[in-house]
DNA sequence: CGTTTTGTAAAACGATCGTTTTACACTTCG
DNA sequence: CGAAGTGTAAAACGATCGTTTTACAAAACG
C-alpha cells in the first residue's frame, strides 16, 4: 500500500469519527503511522488532507453504490450504515464546519452531489421515466435516511427504503 | 434583552454560520458586543455556551413550528430556510464536530430529536392514525429536506413536503 | 560506491486557542 | 456615603494548533 492510500485511509477514519476540525495532526499521523514530515510532504497542508480523504470518500462511495435500481440504493445505504457506521453525510460535515470549508473542500461536495444526483436522476428515468420532481423526492430520501441513522439507526434507512418503493409505485401508476 | 439572551442570540448565528470549532471566542464575545470576562461569567466555558445555544435553538425551533398538520410542518420548514439561511440542523452539525460534542451537547441533540419526532409523531397520528413507520418515513422525510436544502435551497423542502403529502394520501387510503 | 530518494524521530516555530487575571468605571441600594 | 454587584478593556496564562526544521537511517539506482 503507497503512502498516499495508507494516510487518507487512516485519516478518512479519524475525520470520521472525531471531526476535522477536532482531529490533529498528530492523531492523524499516528493513526496513519506516518510521521509528520511525510504526511506534509504527499499532502502539503491539513486542508490538503481533507480534500483528499474527500476524494477517496466519494471514490470510495462510488465503487460500493453500484446500484442498479432506487430500491437497491438504499439497499446499499443499509450495508454501508451496518458496516461503517451511521455519521451523517461526511461532505456535509466538512462543508458545516467552515473553518476548514476552503474552494477545494466545496468544489468536492458539490461534485459529490452532483454525482449522486445524476445516480438518482437515472435509476428514476429507467423505472419511472423523467421525473424530475420525483427524483428530488428520493434524492431528499437519500439524504435524510443518512442523516436520521444518525440518532435513529437502520430504521431511518428502511423507512426511507420503504417510503421510496411507495413513490415509486405511485409514480409507475399514474 | 438581558445578557443570556444577548450572548446567545448572537453566538447562535455565529456558530450557524461558522461552524462550532472554528468560531473563537474572540468572534463570539466581539459579535455579542460583550467582554470576555462578561460571557465567562454567564455561561464559564465555551462548551457551557454551546449548551446554553441549542437550548436557544431548541426554543426557538418549538415556538416557530407551531404547526397543526404535516403539511404545516413542512411549510414552515420553508418559512425557516427562507429567513433563516438553508445550513442544515445545527444540532446535528454540532454532534458530527466531535470536538465539542460533550455529554451535555449529546444530551440536548438527543432532546431535540426526541421532541421532533414526537410531534411528527403526534400529526401523522391526528391524521391518519398510529402508524409507526409513517411517522418515521415522515421524519426522515423533514431530515432530508433540512439537510438538502443546504446545497439544493428550498426546492428540497418543496420536493419533501408533495412526497409527505403523497405518504399521507396514502396511508389514509389504506 | 556515491547519490538521490524516502522515510522516521523529535525539537522548535509562531500563531491562536480557551481561559484567567488585573485594573478600572458605573450602577444600585442599604 | 460606601459597599456590592456588574460591566468593560486589555494583558497574560499555559496549552495546543498547523507547520517547518534539524538530524539521521535505509533503501533504490546510476
Amino acid at each position: 500500500m503507497d503512502m498516499r492510500t495508507k494516510i487518507t485511509a487512516a485519516s478518512e477514519r479519524v475525520f470520521d469519527e472525531t471531526g476535522f476540525a477536532a482531529s490533529g495532526m498528530d492523531l492523524l499521523t499516528s493513526a496513519a503511522g506516518v510521521s509528520t514530515r511525510t504526511l506534509y510532504k504527499h499532502f502539503g497542508s491539513k486542508q490538503g488532507l481533507v480534500a483528499a480523504v474527500l476524494a477517496r470518500r466519494h471514490a470510495r462511495f462510488e465503487s460500493d453504490l453500484v446500484a442498479e435500481s432506487v430500491d437497491g440504493l438504499f439497499a446499499a445505504l443499509a450495508v454501508w450504515v451496518d458496516t461503517e457506521g451511521p455519521r451523517g453525510c461526511l461532505f456535509l460535515r466538512a462543508r458545516g464546519e467552515g473553518g476548514i470549508a476552503d474552494t477545494a473542500v466545496l468544489a468536492a461536495v458539490d461534485g459529490h452531489k452532483q454525482a449522486l444526483r445524476a445516480l438518482v436522476d437515472r435509476l428514476v428515468a429507467a423505472e419511472a421515466g423523467e421525473n424530475a420532481l420525483l427524483a428530488e423526492q428520493i434524492a431528499v430520501l437519500y439524504e435524510g435516511a443518512t442523516a436520521a441513522a444518525v440518532y435513529r439507526g437502520r430504521r431511518a434507512v428502511e423507512a426511507a427504503r420503504e417510503a421510496a418503493a411507495t413513490l415509486m409505485a405511485q409514480a409507475r401508476s399514474a
